[in-house]
RNA sequence: GCGGAAAUAGCUCAGUUGGUAGAGCACGACCUUGCCAAGGUCGGGGUCGCGAGUUCGAGUCUCGUUUUCCGCUCCA
């Protein structure tokens, strides 16, 4: 495990080190927990970007891509159950160390004056046996009417201070009414805080609560929204699926383990609408579909597994992760959620629009169910880097360091080399970049010694280093030197792109 | 959010009881050389994370703060 957290240390390093990830507002003292992609960081993220598109929209002819806007009405995060579900203040305990909803300390607290109540009532029941009357009881007994005022002002105030959004007067509540932590038992209470995983901001010039937008939490909605316009304009037949890559942002309370859980990161989604009935047959070709996508990249089966959920989600009847042996443990990469109709209903409900599809096969209308495939293209990215990040060790007893990603994704492709600095070599070189740069991102390197320009490329990936040497300028052949195998393969320069378009597809 | 640790050059680190900030690598220029990371010469780069305090004097001691890492917690 020791090994595990230096080998993520140096991914972090490496990462930083060579223009892959640098932190956000660094020369600022940093932004928690966003980061910044570099100019080899972009590139080979935009490389697993167009991987992902290419094996979701272009190979199938019934996936069409989408780009929807980041602001979104306000309404569509109240039908998707994120306002309501995710606006709770939040207090914790220092001792306990347990966080809890405030508002439920408080509802628990006046279930226990109740309780107080019901126990006089059970006692006078018992005095006055067949004769107990219970409203008259309540209404005339000293100790109950006391509870009652008691229970009467806690929630006036309570109510009070929940519209103002008091937070402040929320814990003197809490700490007036003698609140302890079930735990602890202890009244070290911190401070209330609201947590709202979403980040608001406001449109127009007018600024009151009906003006509050919020940064999309997640890209799935903008498909939904979408669905009747994509199915009219594309013609679409179910099944068929929406696919998007884009940003998304939340306000995570705790955000950490570099780009793993980030407030603001990207996301590849894919809906895909489905009769309903068949959503279970669809949500595991779905499954096995995109375990067979992560294998294709030549990262071994074991770093892989999924995680069947048992508690599901509000909105869904079947969900499962597939999980990556990072270096701190497995955790989701993916998820790939069966989300039933809850979607398109919820919208249908809240805009008032018919969201349904007319099926010909069955002559009848009805709303698609929906199989979410959803990955953190960022946790990809970490995944893919991290895995490929080795040190490795010579026949010669020495090491060098090799960013083993495969050629597909690899930022450069190829990095041409002048043998010396002189003798028209770079001249010649010169002449090789522009011929592949058309095609491919390359890169041009003169400086120092040769190998030490291979290790150079070895540590950024690139999978082939071009070398132009004396006899180049003779017979127009160069030496293509290989980043795993560290062979070399003479070949005429004609003969290169092909043989670099051969090895990187 | 709680607890622990760390922060000095791009990177890895040194810096003595408090007394003028260093090394290696990297980077730039020039010379030399050439097929797997270490040639030579010269040079650029740090108000020691930030802010206070103690002191004649703080990289060093004290407090606060920010960021990162580890553990807990949270994660529709």
């Amino acid at each position: 495990m020791a090994n595990q957290e230096e080998l993520f240390k140096k991914v972090v390093a490496h990462a930083k080190e060579y223009g892959f990830i640098f932190p956000s507002s660094e020369i600022y003292d940093g932004l928690g927990a966003v980061y910044d992609y570099g100019q080899l960081g972009v590139e080979l993220k935009n490389n697993i970007k167009q991987y992902w598109w290419r094996s979701m929209v272009q190979f199938h002819e019934n996936i069409v891509g989408l780009d929807s806007a980041i602001f979104m009405h306000p309404r569509i995060w109240k039908a998707s159950g994120h306002v309501d579900a995710f606006n709770d203040p939040l207090i914790d305990n220092r001792d306990s160390k347990k966080r809890y909803r405030a508002d439920v300390l408080i509802e628990d607290h006046m279930a226990k004056i109740e309780d107080k109540i019901n126990k006089e009532c059970e006692k006078a029941h018992k005095r006055f046996g067949e004769a107990f009357d219970r409203q008259q009881f309540v209404t005339t007994n000293a100790r109950v009417l006391d509870y009652q005022r008691q229970i009467d002002e806690i929630r006036a105030r309570y109510a009070e201070l929940m519209n103002a959004n008091d937070l402040d007067g929320l814990k003197q509540l809490i700490l007036d009414l003698g609140i302890v932590c079930p735990i602890s038992g202890t009244r070290n209470w911190t401070d209330v805080r609201q947590f709202n995983l979403m980040f608001a901001t406001k449109m127009g010039s007018v600024i009151d609560d009906s003006d509050t937008l919020y940064l999309r939490p997640e890209t799935a909605q903008g498909i939904f929204v979408n669905f009747l316009n994509v199915q009219k304009s594309g013609r679409m037949k179910i099944p068929f699926g929406i696919a998007q890559i884009g940003k998304a942002f939340r306000n995570e309370i705790v955000a950490r383990q570099f780009i793993f859980r980030m407030r603001e990161f990207e996301q590849m989604e894919m809906q895909f609408f489905v009769r309903p009935g068949s959503e279970l047959e669809w949500f595991n070709y779905w499954k096995e579909e995109r375990l067979r996508w992560h294998l294709a990249l030549g990262i071994p089966r074991e770093k892989y597994r999924y995680h069947d959920h048992e508690k599901l989600a509000h909105y869904a009847n079947a969900a499962t992760d597939i999980e990556f042996e990072f270096p701190f443990g497995f955790k989701e990469l993916e998820g790939i959620h069966s989300r039933t109709d809850f979607d398109l209903k919820r919208h249908s409900e809240f805009s008032g629009k018919k969201l349904q599809y007319f099926d010909p096969d069955l002559n009848e209308s009805y709303t698609p169910y929906v199989i979410e495939t959803s990955i953190g293209l960022d946790r990809t990215f970490l995944a893919i880097f991290s895995h490929a990040l080795m040190e490795e060790t010579l026949e010669d007893g020495s090491t060098r360091t090799v960013l083993n990603l495969p050629p597909m994704l690899a930022p450069y492709k190829a990095a041409v080399l002048p043998l010396v600095k002189k003798d028209g070599l770079p001249e010649k070189a010169r002449e090789i970049v522009d011929l592949l740069k058309n095609h491919y991102m390359v890169q041009y390197d003169e400086k120092d010694a040769i190998g030490r320009r291979y290790r150079r490329q070895d540590a950024i990936g690139t999978p082939f280093c071009i070398t132009v040497d004396n006899d180049t300028l003779a017979d127009g052949s160069v030496t293509v030197r290989r980043r795993d195998t560290m062979q070399q393969e003479r070949m005429p320069i004609d003969n290169l792109l092909m043989y670099i378009h051969n090895n990187t597809h």
